[in-house]
DNA sequence: CGCCCTTTGGCAACCGGTTGCCAAATCTGT
DNA sequence: ACAGATTTGGCAACCGGTTGCCAAAGGGCG
């Protein structure tokens, strides 16, 4: 025999094998039908190529044994696993629950399933799962991705490659537009009276964490307002607890965050040091997340269109498996969303 | 050829093939190593089988050509793909974050890969789903799954799969002891002076409703408290926005709620109608989700352990599929965490 | 030094599909 | 009724691994 699950040539070809616990192949369908094996994988895949009549008889057959693709057995001739896979920083980060979502929905819009891992926030566990996630996927999504350039494009060199939040020459990526939220922000912090603030930065390695700092820096002297840069910080609520010292100390009456992670934690720790929020500190978040509308008061924000970017995230990356050409122009803009942890400064009044 | 990206067997028997675009074979390994290919298979993978120097030879050769096996190639023939299926009701449901990273984590551990669905809350899709990644994984993980019990045991037949959140006779199972929480929460209220409180039900497909539902109807009698069920409710936000009408109607001084989601969305709905919480209602949530504790005030909940549910769920499908008997008692107790959404009721003095 | 037992590695079948090529069957037009 | 064009379906090779069986090589011992 030389193979262990296996069934002697001669039962195979007397029974229709009714279901001995192995599930139906094309060989059972094809014998049930009458036809041959190729006949049945051109019946149900290649619409057209058989006679309407034999077809009719073959779906009849498979639909009789419960017959169902092997996704494995399709993927080693072709090469096409209809798998594509999403790699994130951090799943417990909700910013990523709407991307996720925005993905998923359309990844099964157009056939495919979408296998998840995580990072951890660390280069290496990227790299490594994105090397074990390769061979199985058509494509891949890399999310906020902490990898540099080079290892990027050797990625991108092997497999239909798409980023989200981060932008490498010769790799097709999403990355919203920062800048009108900001300058929407500082346009409304500057009304208010602010003239110093600073800019909760996030972890060094994040490409999206260099895009926001440097809107900020450059919109905030045209507008008369002296910014610092405070981190780097960890993107999470604890990150944004540890830093209320050094704000207090760098004397800004209003900071921007990198997300609305650390703009929480910052403030539910100035509100347990006795710190009125927003009367003695404004605070602006970063991506909208779950829970920025409920805390007390409610972030004021700057909201990144994360479901639509997971979307477009995968609708590119299946675009770039058919091998499509793409003028993948997405509409990412952010947008100024005010809420209640913003006011103007007390120095204003005091002063 | 009768191939499509063949390459005729002269040119691969004679060239060592440096990198045609294509990833190495063990046939390549084998070629440069100077074995056969089946030595190849057995020196990367059975351990032992292969003489020592042979081996080191074969492993020289793979790292030279940058080997990587090639997973559905395997897996066609053993029939194990080293992937697991996890089936959700909804990726935005911070419930799931926990549980997510927890059976990820776990996945990774025992060298499997994660694949993740969500089927919305609708048991069609959750069935479709299941069906489609059936194929491709060696185990699925069921969470709160919205299927009946026929439609389980019929996925159970196929291959191992384990519930979380529901339990189904011959299926292993996770359910979090609820009683522990609700015990406690119970004797919490009912040590304030409330003797009239209300169950905010989930979905009524939901298994997990049925039996907190159960906990706080058997237990809320036994300690003089009167209780009546309103629902079912959406597992949302907006449901627990909904419900605040129907609440104030009952005239119950606090509310149990099947999830933390209804109960922020109540909160915040009873706040901007003006009403005084825990003042004038109390609110106790379920679960402990992301933000509950940051709403304000930051609501009394029933914690549910998920990232041990998780990662319990995963060893126990990877036990499963090696067919390992399981003792499988894991602790999974709920625990009250008490925080402000929750106080002794007005009329208590009013009265 | 020869015999027997253990290692070691190769052969070939097999997993379940896909597809280039070809021959038989069917259709067309006259 | 027949040559030629078109449909239809089968053959067989192939994707990249795994593994039962076996023969050759190596080792131990009397």
């Amino acid at each position: 025999m030389g193979y262990p699950g296996g069934v002697t040539s001669d039962d195979a070809a007397r029974t229709p094998a009714p279901d001995p616990g192995k599930p139906a192949t094309i060989y059972d369908v094809a014998r049930v039908a009458g036809v041959s094996p190729s006949t049945v994988s051109r019946a149900l895949s290649k619409p057209g190529r058989i006679s309407a009549t034999t077809e009719y008889r073959i779906r009849e057959a498979a639909a009789s044994l419960d017959y169902r693709l092997n996704p494995m057995a399709r993927a080693l001739p072709t090469g096409r696993t209809n798998t594509l896979g999403v790699l994130l920083s951090d799943i417990t980060n909700p910013v990523y629950f709407d991307l996720l979502r925005g993905a998923g929905s359309a990844a099964t819009a157009h056939g495919y399933t979408l296998v998840m891992a995580e990072s951890q926030e660390s280069p290496e566990q990227e790299q490594e799962a994105a090397v074990r996630l390769l061979p199985a996927v058509d494509g891949l999504v890399l999310v906020s991705t902490r990898l540099d350039d080079a290892a990027i494009t050797q990625l991108a060199d092997r497999k239909p490659l798409v980023l989200v939040n981060r932008q490498v020459p010769g790799v097709p990526g999403l990355v919203p537009d920062a800048r009108p939220g900001i300058t929407a922000a500082l346009d409304h912090l500057g009304g208010l009276g602010h003239r110093s603030i600073a800019y909760l930065a996030g972890p060094t390695i994040s490409w999206m964490n260099m895009l926001r700092r440097d809107a900020v820096f450059e919109g905030a002297p045209e507008r008369g307002i002296s910014v610092v840069e405070i981190g780097p910080n960890a993107p999470t609520l604890d990150g944004g607890r540890a830093a209320l010292r050094r704000v207090r100390a760098s004397g800004a009456t209003a900071v921007l965050t990198y997300n609305d992670l650390i703009a929480i934690g910052l403030l539910s720790e100035a509100q347990a040091g006795g710190i009125d929020v927003p009367r003695e500190l404004s605070i602006v978040g970063f991506d909208d997340i779950f829970g920025s509308d409920f805390t007390s008061p409610p972030v004021t924000t700057i909201r990144t269109p994360l479901a639509r970017a997971g979307r477009a995230a995968v609708n590119r990356a299946v675009a770039e498996i058919a091998g499509e050409d793409v003028d993948g122009s997405v509409d990412l803009t952010t947008e100024f969303v005010l809420r209640g942890s913003t006011a103007a400064p007390r120095d204003e009044r005091g002063a």
